[in-house]
DNA sequence: ATTGTACACGAACAAGTGTTCGGTGTCAAG
DNA sequence: CTTGACACCGAACACTTGTTCGTGTACAAT
């Protein structure tokens, strides 16, 4: 589009003091406050010139309202920075919580068992919030789960315990995963290591214990162990 | 000073609806846009309840202009605080985390080491955000530690854990507590029970462990442990 | 010289908006 | 039963505020 013109003086300042007006007042000025202010007698000067800054984008106008003007975004970009509104802020100063559904519950004898949906969020899921804060990674793909049992207790992990997991069928060396061993009929929360292309290390978190060898065929990895949370009281 | 009445349902609708139009108009309503969206047909008790609100300190009233409302920075930080009286959006968005200070460590070989001064707030402590429905009972006495080497195991407590503990001298039986066995100058964290008046059983949380009986005057709590966090990833 | 546009202005008016007045009803305290 | 405080209400009024009208000036284009 054709280059426009630059804003008039009056214009400008119209703008500055409207700017100033909002952030002192918490509330846009009347036609006359920005007349008074730029000396302009005639309201219909004032009237006049916003309708320019209207048809240059800079302002919205609404009819028949008092203090009906409001800034664009454009305007607000053109003032160097715009300031937050109000729901901005507020979300600014809370740490969003990761809302993650607590699907079911792990226990030794059988595979983790999460529902065909892929655990999108249900009215009657229960929630666990945990701050971002101690997550690490892509926060989308969580699930929780119930510890039942005391199976876990070579990984530290008690009857009653909630862990966090991430769906992954994968593992790096040294991540913690729930694996499933078929030829066991068990699932175990171990660190993982590739020891060679057919053989997997299983490392309990207790480092008091042994590892456990098995066949990489053997080894169904379910998912990846973001944390574990114990209420204990 | 004295309580003060709680704020009418009427008053807290007007807060939320002046919230809500702030955010949606970049002003603030009217005295009849009040009244027309909290169904009161009057002006005059609109402008009754603004001054009631203004009374209590939570708006600021600029006398024969249009929109001349303005919160105070008390309501401010009321919406901001994500309490009863905001508007449902703002209080969905917002779950008061229990905010944790992360005040030092924890390991066998030393008691709890807290700051003197009870561990208030400041600007370089780290803190562990925790939802309160994780906790039970009062979440103001609480502070978090860090878990120094593997000698909790017994509490199936990895060395890296955070442990969420609230200051307490004494146990009911059951709870777990951290203990500082004077004679042995050692802390662990076991569940307590009462034997009898001279003696103190203590058990591990990992059931497969046997427990302790200790001399009472041998034993100093030092607090209630309410929750283990785990970091795996 | 004429025309069109931009800019300017005072005044009047219509509508928006806040304040005041006189009144009613409820409830607790005396 | 009376009184006072609180909450509520419709109506009227005063004032604020935005819109419209008619007019004037400056300047560029024709």
């Amino acid at each position: 589009m054709a280059k426009e013109k630059p804003l008039s003086g009056r214009q400008q300042n119209i703008l500055r003091f409207i700017w100033e007006y909002v952030q002192e007042n918490a509330r846009p000025p009347t036609i006359r406050e920005i007349g008074g202010n730029v000396n302009i007698s005639s309201t219909s000067v004032v009237n006049y010139n916003l309708n320019a800054l209207k048809k240059r984008g800079l302002l919205e106008r609404d009819a028949d309202v008092s203090r009906g003007l409001r800034f664009t975004e454009q305007a607000m970009e053109m003032f160097g920075g715009a300031v937050e509104t109000v729901s901005e802020a507020v979300s600014d100063a809370v740490d969003s919580l990761v809302r993650i559904p607590l699907v079911g519950t792990i226990a030794a004898g059988r595979p983790i068992d999460l529902p065909e949906t892929g655990y999108a969020l249900h009215d009657d899921d229960e929630i666990v919030d945990v701050s971002p804060a101690m997550l690490r990674g892509d926060t989308n793909s969580l699930f929780a789960l119930t510890v039942k049992g005391d199976s876990m207790i070579d990984a530290m992990v008690n009857d009653g315990d909630i862990v966090i997991m991430r769906e992954q069928k994968t593992a790096e060396n040294g991540e913690m995963v729930a694996v499933w061993l078929k030829e066991d009929d068990t699932t175990t929360l171990k660190h993982f290591y590739h020891e060679t292309p057919k053989t997997v290390r299983l490392q309990p978190a207790n480092p008091r214990m042994d590892p456990i060898y098995v066949d990489a065929a053997n080894v169904e990895i379910q998912g990846k162990v973001m944390m574990v949370m114990r209420q204990t009281a």
